[in-house]
DNA sequence: GCAAATTTGTCCGTATGTATC
DNA sequence: AGATACATACGGACAAATTTG
């Protein structure tokens, strides 16, 4: 017969997820670290093994802890992981009658890019810049529309404007936005025209800038790669009013 | 004597968190309406109890659904706390030896509020400004020092600016960073000075400078709200070098 | 390559706390 | 107050993945 906590008024599957979390910051453990097993942490934290593998998965929603089955358990990466799956799921959710989620989201990255621009300019140096130089020339080579190389390539790009601005959150909430999006246009009703050329050139431009140390064009290169996107989604908006 | 799937490959847990985010999308629901019961969704997506109910944490922890002790599961209200909760841990995790992530927080922070300036000043409406000249007042009132009263008036008073950006996205961005900033801060190895008299003159600032409809003083003004907060981080940056 | 040990994944049955009617 | 419906929690057993000898 179970006892059951007659003192603990907190749900205790919450005290749980709250001790994990105070275990790694006591012990100072970082990404990558390994945790108690489970059955090490039902005894630590008297509670059911039910009750810890909830609150474990509750941090590893938040990429606190990392699982791998058969092997352990242990400290995660402190990614933006969560968010992306948030906004995801808004994205989706909303992208039916209204895609006002998906419009600020746009909005947000381009305002991050483009608020970082002189930080990025700065941060960019010529190896930097040759390895943009590079993927603008992978995404001409392929012609094949909508291929899997083009669109990593143009993450890849943009990875390495996040990387250059010098603040680490900016950087990874510009790339977060970037996987929502890819995540969500793909469900969305507007007509994906072909525009790669334009996003090459623009792409092309945003290097060119960056290079001559040109802040304002940077800027208005950045302008220029998301005005696309933007009248799409503005046009969409106004197809499916109701 | 359990069967356990032989045709899924994938985690079954996996497969329930994406059962749910699907029914949710296909049945097109919104934040506070019910989904099945947990006894419903086992039979619906053929598992066990203990594997919906980790997929259901999971999808807690990201604000996809809320459960309610005793009454039933709804769909969740799709905020940034699972962005808050992150952040929050990480900030805990590096404020000992080097504060990079909350200087990058703050930083952020103040770029969402300076580069949403225009809009934010075009959409303070006179009722809005009143609102937040009221806040600026109760700061005044409140000689205590680490006021619960005070604290709740500043993040009032960013609420109103997040909510004039006219961007849900970053005004709910914005506001996510002030929580986790005032989590972690009270963390932080730094001399809290008494700078409260600097806070209230710089509200004041950004109240007259957006009633005047001054883009260029409202940006200012942020920047010397979030001056001392920066150089609090800068020195405490340097007293601990290792 | 095999077998044992370790660890997480899944299932079941049962009892308890909570909210509604 | 009683009845019902639901989430919370416990404990044990077996399956699957990974490492190690």
């Amino acid at each position: 017969m179970p006892e059951h906590r007659t003192g603990g008024r907190q749900l205790l599957r919450q005290e749980v997820t709250e001790g994990i979390k105070r275990y790694i910051l006591e012990n100072d453990l970082r990404p990558g670290d390994p945790l108690p097993t489970e059955s090490a942490l039902c005894e630590a934290l008297s509670a059911s093994r039910s009750s810890v593998r909830e609150a474990v998965k509750t941090l590893h929603a938040l990429d606190i802890v990392e699982v791998r089955h058969g092997h352990g358990t242990y400290v995660g990466r402190l990614s933006l992981a969560a968010l992306v799956e948030s906004l995801s799921f808004r994205g989706m959710l909303g992208s039916g009658d209204d895609m006002r989620a998906i419009s600020d989201l746009v909005e947000a990255r381009e305002l991050l890019e483009r608020s970082m621009a002189g930080q990025i300019v700065a941060g960019l140096g010529p190896e930097r810049l040759d390895a943009m130089q590079g993927l603008v020339e992978v995404m001409r080579k392929q012609e094949t529309r909508g291929s899997d190389e083009f669109v990593d390539a143009d993450r890849a790009f943009h990875a390495h404007l996040a990387d250059a601005s010098g603040n680490g959150l900016i950087g990874q909430l510009s790339m977060a936005f970037w996987d929502v999006y890819a995540v969500v246009s793909p469900h969305l009703n507007v007509i994906s025209a072909d525009d790669e050329q334009h996003t090459i050139a623009a792409h092309q431009r945003i290097v060119d800038t960056a290079r001559a140390a040109d802040i304002a064009g940077f800027s208005e290169a950045l302008t220029e790669h998301y005005a696309p996107v933007r009248r799409r989604l503005a046009t969409a908006q106004q197809h499916t009013p109701a």
